[in-house]
DNA sequence: TCGTTTGACGAACGAACGTTCGTTGTTATC
DNA sequence: GATAACAACGAACGTTCGTTCGTCAAACGA
């Protein structure tokens, strides 16, 4: 895995075609590693999955861990992307704020994983085993649940939500009845689950409205 | 395994020797799977924590999938008996109703399994993978929510709750609130997790109380 | 006491795991 | 056209997986 020392040759093209691969193994991967976990994403299954040779796979990460990784990096992209970044067009305050809380709905109804929310399943398999994608993962859904509350903040703040509510607690609330959806919706294949969780998110908000 | 067909040897006293390293087993299969999963439930692993060797572990339950159902079906009797027991004790309607809900989180702030709540990880770990294991997680989170939700019915006929309210609409919203304190104790770590699902709880019982 | 049943064992199986290695075309630069 | 870098490969490594088999001592029923 040296490096050329000399040389320095132009990365901009070059690289192409390895970095295509690269986009191709993780869009896999996060499929797989959805419906799997991340411990039962294979090296062997994902790349007979992709017809590509194990060692060429592998070449890709370096190990098993830098998968996982990679993977739980890619699926942030499309998490922040499905999620936060359609809630910013609307307007700041309580409307950003709901339109928030039924992108995360969106997100699962619209399978974007093929398993369910991809985080709600790293986060169940992770949470009791230590190391470097347990980090990940807390820090995602830490970033995740913070950007949830400043969103409450800026309602309060623009008088759209009563000054006495705590927005942590309201962030704490509205993310475990969206994750509540996508765990009746998965496990017990309810077709009322997401909605039954936007009935619950929407009262919720409306309570707490100025 | 054949058994006996004549003699039918008494088994009351016969199998004790046997039962009490089996329920052994079970004591600590539950813990291993709350922490590695039920799938990182492995044999090899269970049984050197155990001090046994591999091939008598596995005599005792014939194939990997019976070990889990096992392990899953033992769970399930700790389950109700941390929550639902103790809830029966108060009486019927709203206080009964507050009492199951507090000891839900009672049973996950006592670590009742080391890597918290059992059934929360194996929902997420099986709900995609078809199969015996899953079945019998889902039957067991369904009759968990079902008795929530005819204890929700007790409190309405007996006008301790309003009688507008979808009891099953509150059965998922206290389960989901419930499992987002287990996800913050364990996932964020947040020393607070368990309290705010108590606040959040507490607050929506308020809400619906006639 | 003898014979059977039972719980637990060590050894071994094929399959799959993550990983390493040396090699082969392809591609970009000189 | 030579050269070096790179993507991808097949084959093999040692380990662990779930599982099978034959054995053996203890416990039991006769």
């Amino acid at each position: 895995m040296k490096r050329a020392v000399k040389a320095a040759p132009r990365r901009d093209l070059r690289v192409v075609r390895g970095e295509e691969t690269h986009a191709r193994i993780l869009r896999t991967a996060m499929d797989l590693a959805s419906t799997e976990g991340l411990e039962g994403l294979t090296i062997g299954h994902l790349s007979t999955s992709l017809g590509v040779s194990k060692a060429g796979l592998f070449a890709h990460f370096g190990s098993k861990e830098a998968l996982q990784l990679a993977t739980v990096q890619a699926a942030r992209g499309v998490y922040f992307a499905a999620i936060v970044e359609p809630a910013l067009d609307a307007p700041e305050g309580l409307p950003r704020l709901e339109r928030l809380c039924q992108a995360w709905l969106d997100y699962v109804e619209q399978e974007t994983f093929r398993g369910g929310c991809f985080f709600s399943s790293a986060s169940a398999e992770f949470d009791s085993r230590p190391g470097k994608v347990r980090d990940l993962v807390a820090q995602t859904m830490r970033e995740w649940l913070d950007f949830l509350e400043s969103a409450i903040t800026d309602a309060i703040r623009l008088g759209h939500v009563k000054k006495s509510v705590d927005a942590a607690q309201i962030a704490f609330e509205l993310n475990a009845l969206e994750m509540g959806g996508n765990w009746a919706k998965h496990l017990l294949l309810d077709p009322a689950a997401i909605k039954r969780a936007r009935v619950a998110v929407m009262s919720r908000l409306d309570a707490i409205r100025a």
